[in-house]
Order: structure tokens, then sequence, then C-alpha cells
DNA sequence: CAAACCTTGACACTCTCGTGCTAAGGTTTG
DNA sequence: CAAACCTTAGCACGAGAGTGTCAAGGTTTG
């Protein structure tokens, strides 16, 4: 069999076997199976185990945090939505097109009345 | 007195004044103040926050995950971490280098018999 | 074959997120 | 000045993240 059980993975990386299993689910690190179904971590794994461990404590990060960041990585069409909403200058106020201004005096005017 | 306060801006935006207060706290939308303490929501926040509302919508996303690309997207430091450790292909257990192959058969073979 | 290990499933508990609502106390405005 | 609105603080609650542990049932191995 090649490549280490998951009570033997947890112990050099510092994981817990459940918590292996849980990475699992995120898609984070993902083991190969044995024909009868074990998880078996090879040294690729393991490592991404430890410095995915690391980069998790350093930053005070939640797996769920880089699940988020790996689907940014892949799905394009997120990453472009959400960087293009982050890029759009916020506290300025300023410097606004007119059609902005104008639905904005609107409603600064009429109060809302006539909210959609 | 300039802009709308925050019930005005969360019947424009479709949030709650609730949500209004919550989204700040997250660092997303942050309106003006008013002398008195009053929240000033301007025609680029009120823009902002409708975007965003459609953004998280669109993707199912939380306003923490739109937070925590924010900040990768500021701190250098954190997107690089992250960045690489995604860059990093994963399930490839055939190109690692020697070292790694290394600490493997040795764990594999001692059986963690030494585990810090 | 029996001990040691693995698998999935599930109960449980602590935290944070996302929301609503109420309370006590200032501010604005007709 | 009184009604209407704002502020912060806090209780509450369902949902999801993060983790442990136990149960029932296969697998590996000395």
């Amino acid at each position: 069999m090649d490549g280490l059980t998951i009570n033997e993975a947890a112990q050099t990386t510092g994981w817990s076997a459940r918590m292996l299993r849980y990475v699992e689910r995120t898609g984070l690190v993902t083991p190969a199976r044995s024909a009868s179904g074990y998880r078996l971590y090879g040294p690729a794994q393991l490592q991404r185990l430890r410095t995915l461990k690391e980069l998790l404590q350093r930053f005070d990060l939640g797996l769920s945090d880089v699940a988020f960041a790996s689907r940014m990585d892949t799905d394009d069409e997120l990453r472009d939505a959400v960087l293009s909403w982050l890029e759009t200058e916020a506290q300025r106020p300023a410097n606004v097109e007119a059609e902005d201004w104008l639905s904005f005096e609107k409603a600064k005017h009429q109060k809302l009345l006539a909210v959609a």
C-alpha cells in the first residue's frame, strides 16, 4: 500500500484524523484511496497539510477562507465580479456619475415615497 | 445634512437598517457621520450597497467572504501566502522533491516512532 | 483469528455569521 | 415640546464551521 493511512498522516502533520476528513470535505486536500477505501496520504498531501496548517495559523484564517480563495482562483466570473466590486473606490462621494447624483437627490428629496 | 440616514438608505438599497450597521462592522461599506453621530449614506455608499447585495446573491457569498477577499486584496503578504499555497499543485505525488520523499519514506517505514 | 486500524454516520458542543427586536437615551423637526 | 428618528448595547435564534467521540461494520496484519 502506497501512502500513509489517516492516523499516520494525522500524526506527521499535526492535524487530527477527524480534521483530515473534514479538510477533505472542504476540497482542499484530497488523499488517494486504497482498493478497500482507506485514505492514503502521499508526500504531496502531507506537505500540503503542513503548509495549510501554517497558513491558517499565521493569518488566523478558517478553512472556509482558503476554500473561498480557491474558488475565486478557479472561477473567473466570481473573481472578476468580486475584484471589480472591491476596486470601485467607495469612500469618495466626490466623483460619482451624474446619474447617481440624480437618483440620490431624488431619493433624498422625495424621501423614498416611490421606493420599489 | 448631506446624505440619507440609515432607515432611508435601508429602503433604497434593500438592506435592513440592522444589516447596514452590520455591513459597516465588516468594513465593507462605511457611511460618513453627522456631527451628532448619525450615519449619512451618500450616493457612492448607496451604489456600493446595491451592488454588494447583488454580488452576494449572484454567487451565494457571505459578507465574510467578500471581507476576506478585501483583506487579500490589500494585504500583500496574505495574498502571496494564500496564492502560493493554492498554486503548489497538490494532486501530483509524482513530482515532489527528493527531500520530501525522504521524510515520507522515513515516516512510512519508521511508522511514526519519533513523532514530535 | 484476534487485535489494531479504517470507513461512514451521527450526536454534541462551542463559535461566528446573519438577522430581528427591545431598551435606554440623544437628535431632528413639524 | 412631542413625535419620529438615530445611537449603542444586548438578548435570541437558526445555520454553518470546527472538533471530539462513540457506534456498527469492513480490512490488515502479526
